[in-house]
RNA sequence: GGCGCCGUAGCCAAAUGGAUAAGGCAGCGGAUUGCAAAUCCGCGAUUUAUCGGUUCGACUCCGAUCGGCGCCUCCA
């Protein structure tokens, strides 16, 4: 039984799709007037991991990310960069769909724009006029809060708190806490011919239309960073709930917010921080466009996507995160014992870890282990880590029966010396294949260990790595004949040139790199 | 000001009423190694910001205090 958290009720609930086996997300995607930064991909890596864990407990998953690619931002800094909006936004869906593509986020079904639907969203937003609920002014449309009995029920406000001062547009309101629906055009912008007059969608509306058409009245999961529960959920509840009489999804996950702390300069940090208010800019804070963020696509030069991924999923989805350079570091030190296990199980069992047959689907994945204490314990870990997933996707609890899992293979390396040839056992062997197809399995509904990380660096050039060779066959002959100074000479200079040395049972092997 | 979240070992972090408070990073011992590296084993919270309350029992619920943060305006 999974459960889930549930912003709606604020707890979590048994999850039970509307329709059975079938899953529908929305995720609020990106508005694209400018790169996307790391805050951007907390919400694709949680929910990718979201629909590959459902999918492997047996349901069928259609997962929506929109792009809003029409809005006042996106008119402002394409007047800024002297450019048609269309363009900014093909630039910046570009490196959006760049950005979700190195981190392996091939899990998306749809990608709606808002511009593909603006007859849907007239259609829409007539509707809810008709319905009563929205009102024309002045080539205008706004949604009447007062309309919707239960607005507030998302961020759990009331109504008289939301009353402010209405922004620029509070004349052509009945109600401050009103929102628009659709906006006239001024001169030079772009701009629809609608029942209105010339104009544009207001902000909420193509949520409404796009994920109603793409998975129905009422579907199963709306996703989204925290600080989209208002206005802009609450807002799509409203004009949806309207529209249709019945709500709009069932469960409410929002993911927390990144906030930097990181020194300003390096990535995700807020880079073109105003300099006034020293004091305060020591604190951590919300990392966004508007406090210039880096790009994301800067910050994957510098971290493989694997690790970028690791260190996302190693907290609970619903905590802020603190982001720091050095905690992914961190983090990726513990993913490196994972890549040091696979290629020790490769050197073990002379086969890859990446080819391992892993069971695709929870059932298939059941195995009696018998009375075997190492498999009894692959098998309990396992348990373990679906239980953490099954509590509101648990992924940091998760991880932590990876690290267990592996740690009791290498114990089975180590204690039955699994590493020195003549010590196999193919019953053993097929023991640690277990385990291994156990790992992968599990690990794959993080979307971990999908492929072989890249090697630290090239391997060189192929006379490299045949020097390399000729030098590590010198020195075992001088450890065989014990000169150890020799050999340690060898080793500790190739060190200096970033070539480590390890000396196993098998023999010695290098690696260029860290 | 209104609404809400968070505070667990040096750092990150899981567990939200029940039996010894996961895991990671860093550190320290030991096994292994010619010495290393890697791996394995062991060690760290008499205790979950503080104080008080409810309960047979609280990290977990309630109240207060201190500290950090978010939303209320654009935001994933």
């Amino acid at each position: 039984m999974i459960r889930v958290y549930n912003t709606l009720s604020k707890s979590k609930e048994p999850f039970e799709p509307v329709r059975p086996g079938k899953v529908g997300i929305y995720l609020c995607g990106p508005t694209v007037y400018k790169p996307s930064h790391i805050g951007h991909m907390v919400g694709p890596v949680i929910f990718d991991a979201i629909k590959r864990y459902l999918t492997y407990s047996g349901y069928e998953v259609t997962l929506v990310v929109n792009v809003t690619d029409v809005d006042d931002k996106l008119i402002a800094e394409s007047a800024r960069r002297s450019m048609l909006m269309s363009e900014l936004a093909a630039e910046m869906t570009r490196d959006y769909m760049n950005n979700l593509d190195a981190m392996g986020i091939d899990t998306v079904s749809h990608f709606p724009r808002a511009t593909d639907h603006i007859d849907q969203i007239i259609q829409f937003t007539a509707d809810l006029i008709q319905k009563g609920c929205a009102y024309e002014s002045d080539g205008d449309v706004y949604f009447d809060v007062s309309k919707d009995e239960d607005y507030g029920k998302l961020s759990h406000r009331t109504l008289e708190s939301m009353i402010g001062e209405g922004g620029d547009t509070a004349e052509r309101k009945r109600s401050s806490a009103d929102f628009a629906l659709w906006k006239s055009a001024k001169p030079g912008e772009p701009s629809w011919s609608s029942p209105w007059g010339p104009g544009r969608p207001g902000w909420h509306i193509e949520c409404s239309v796009m994920s109603s058409r793409l998975l129905g009245e009422t579907f199963d999961i709306h996703g989204g960073g925290l600080d989209l529960v208002f206005p802009h959920h609450e807002n799509e509840i409203a004009q949806s709930e309207c529209r249709f009489g019945k709500p709009m999804a069932r469960y409410w996950l929002h993911n927390g917010l990144m906030q930097a702390s990181d020194e300003v300069g390096k990535v995700g940090g807020r880079a073109t921080r105003p300099a006034e208010d020293d004091l305060q800019s020591q604190s951590a804070g919300k990392i966004s466009k508007s406090k210039g963020a880096s790009a994301f696509s800067e910050m994957l030069k510098e971290f493989e996507p694997e690790n970028i991924r690791f260190f996302l999923l190693s907290s609970h989805y619903r905590r802020p995160i603190d982001f720091s350079s050095e905690r992914i570091r961190e983090v990726g030190t513990g993913l490196e014992s994972f890549y040091r296990f696979f290629k020790r199980y490769q050197r073990v069992t002379g086969r890859s870890f990446y080819e391992v047959a892993a069971a695709t689907r929870r059932e298939e994945g059941d195995f009696d282990p018998e009375s075997d204490a190492v498999l009894v314990e692959v098998s309990e870990r396992r348990k373990r880590f679906l239980a953490a997933m099954d509590d509101d996707f648990n992924t940091g609890g998760a991880i932590a029966e990876l690290f267990e899992l592996m740690r009791r293979l290498n114990r089975q390396i180590d204690d039955e010396k699994l590493e020195e040839p003549n010590r196999q056992s193919a019953e053993r062997i097929a023991v640690l294949r277990q385990g291994a197809a156990t790992l992968r399995e599990i690990g794959l509904t993080l979307g971990l260990f999908r492929n072989p990380p890249k090697e630290a660096e090239a391997r060189g050039d192929e006379l490299a790595g045949k020097l390399l060779d000729l030098l590590v066959e010198i020195r075992t002959e001088a450890r065989k004949a014990k000169n150890f100074a020799m050999a340690d000479k060898i080793r500790s200079s190739l060190a200096e040139l970033g070539v480590t040395l390890e000396d196993r049972p098998g023999g010695t092997e290098w690696t260029i790199g860290k």
